[in-house]
DNA sequence: ACAAAAGTGTTTTGGGTACACCCATGT
DNA sequence: ACATGGGTGTACCCAAAACACTTTTGT
C-alpha cells in the first residue's frame, strides 16, 4: 500500500496519507526566527511567491521522528538535532483552503488528502550554512509571520505554544545555547522566546538554584567589558535530580 | 488511495495507514478506570484472551477528532464527549511486537504498517449503559493496567501523563462531574486522578478563588450527614477571565 | 445519642517581585 | 577616563502547607 513518489530525483516508497511538517525555530542575534520556504504558485496566469513550512512524506519504513530529522537535514544540513512532535492536523480540506495552492500541490500527492504531523525543532542559525538555503528558504521573524500556504499558520501557532510550554518544563534552552555560555546569553534567549524581559538579579537567583548548571573556571574573552563567567549544562545531573513537576520558569 | 475496509458489516472507505486509538478514562465511585477491550488471539493452537485499547481507522473524509468521537460512540454509546489527541505512535514495528498479535491483526489492515494517533477522553462510568459492553469490554483500574496488545501500554502511559497535565491547565474536571456537584466530589476526583490526598481547608481556599465556580442556592439531599452546598461550572466566566498561564493546580 | 461528612482560620515558611549600585575589562 | 555589560542583596507580599474543632443532618 506504500506508494512510489518522487522525492527529489529518487523514487522512494512513502505512505500515501501522512506527512510531517516542521517548524524550525532558529535563534540568531537575540531574535527568534522560523525557517520558511518559498514556492512559486501559478495564479490566474501569473506566478505568485508564497511561503510554506518545510515538510515531507513519511517513508514506508521510518518512524515520524526520523522523517522530521530527515527534513531538518535537508533544510539545514544539520544532523542529530532535537525534534518534537506536537500535534496532528487532519482537516480533510486542509490543503484546499486556497484553490491555487491545491492545484499546485495536487500532482505531488498520492491522495487528495494528507494528514500531517507537526514537529518543531530548535537550532542556532549560526550553525547553518545559510548560503545554501538563501534562494528557497528564509529565516522569518517569529513575531512577524506572514500568510503561509495551507494550514501552515495554524501549525506555526501551535508549535510556538508548545515550544513555550516545553521550555518551561524541559531543558530545551540548551539546544539553542553553545556548549559554554553566559547567564546573560541564557536570559536573552528566554526573553526572545517569551517576548519579554526579566530582572537580572531575580533571574540569576532562580537559575543559580539549578544544580545542573555548572559554573566553569573560564570567562569570556574578547569583550570590551567585564568578562562573564561561562557555564555548561550537565545532563547527567539534570536526569538524576529532576522531579515530577519540574519547572524551568524564569 | 482510500481503501474499502470492512468496518463492522459495512464497506467504508478509510485511509490505509492511519488509525486512532482511544484511552477512555472513566470515573466510577471515586476510582479512575480505563476502558479496555477483550480479544481472543489464536496462539500456538490455543486461544488466549488479550486486551487492547479501542481504536479504528480514519475514514476517507473525516478529521481525526471525528474518528475519535466515533470510537467513543461505538464503545460507550455517548455522543458529544470531549476527546483530545495527545501523541502519534509511529514505530514501523509497533504492531509486530508480538508475532501472534500481528497475525491476528494483519487481515484487518490495508497495509502492514499503521501509524496511530492517541486520543484520550473522560466520561462518567455511570453515564454508560454498561450492560451492552460487558462481554467485550472492561473498566480496568487505571492504577493496575495489565499487559495490553501492541504498543498500547505506551499509549496508555502517555495518555495518563497528558491527562494529568491538562487537568492542571484546563477545566477538564467538569467533564467528569455532574452538572451540579459538591466541592468534596471535585476534590475526590482530583485525588483519584493524581492518586493523592489534599487538605480539605487548603483545597477549598484554592477553589474558592475560582470565579467560574458558582455556589448554588441548593444543597445535597438524601445523605445521612450535613448536606453539602452544590456548585456549578460557568464556562462563560471561565472563558472571559482565563489568563495566559492558567493554573488548575489544587 | 451517635455516625458521618460539611464547613471554617491561623501560623509558618518559602518564593516571587521590585529595586540600585559597584566592578572588571577594552578602547 | 569612559563606555559596556557583569555581578550582587534586601524588603515586602502572597501563596503553599500544616494543623483541629464545631455544625448539620439522618438514623
Amino acid at each position: 500500500m506504500a506508494n512510489k513518489l518522487s522525492d527529489g530525483n529518487n523514487l522512494i516508497e512513502t505512505l500515501p496519507s501522512i506527512s510531517v511538517d516542521c517548524v524550525i525555530f532558529g535563534y540568531d542575534e537575540n531574535k527568534l526566527k522560523v525557517l520558511v520556504r518559498r514556492e512559486f504558485i501559478p495564479y490566474n496566469g501569473e506566478v505568485h511567491e508564497e511561503w510554506k513550512l518545510p515538510g515531507n512524506h513519511v517513508r514506508k519504513n521510518e518512524d515520524i521522528d526520523h522523517t522530521a530529522s530527515r527534513i531538518l537535514k535537508e533544510q539545514t544540513g544539520l544532523e542529530n538535532i532535537f525534534v518534537k512532535q506536537f500535534m496532528v492536523f487532519s482537516d480533510p480540506d486542509r490543503l484546499k483552503r486556497n484553490a491555487y495552492d491545491y492545484e499546485w500541490v495536487k500532482p505531488r500527492l498520492a491522495d487528495e488528502r494528507v494528514i500531517t504531523v507537526g514537529f518543531y525543532s530548535l537550532i542556532n542559525v549560526s550553525d547553518v550554512d545559510n548560503s545554501t538555503l538563501i534562494e528557497v528558504a528564509n529565516w522569518a521573524d517569529a513575531y512577524e509571520i506572514k500568510d503561509l500556504m495551507f494550514d501552515h499558520n495554524d501549525i506555526f501557532d501551535e508549535a510556538f505554544k508548545k515550544l513555550r510550554y516545553d521550555l518551561l518544563h524541559e531543558p530545551l534552552v540548551f539546544e539553542l545555547l553553545p556548549e559554554k555560555f553566559t547567564l546573560t546569553q541564557m536570559q536573552k534567549l528566554y526573553e526572545a522566546i517569551f517576548n519579554t524581559t526579566y530582572d537580572k538579579r531575580n533571574y540569576r537567583r532562580k537559575v543559580n538554584k539549578m544544580a545542573y548548571l555548572i559554573p566553569l573556571d573560564e570567562i569570556q574573552t574578547g569583550v570590551s567589558h567585564k568578562p562573564a563567567r561561562l557555564y555548561s549544562f550537565d545532563r547527567d545531573i539534570y536526569e538524576n535530580t529532576r522531579t515530577e513537576r519540574f519547572d524551568f520558569r524564569v
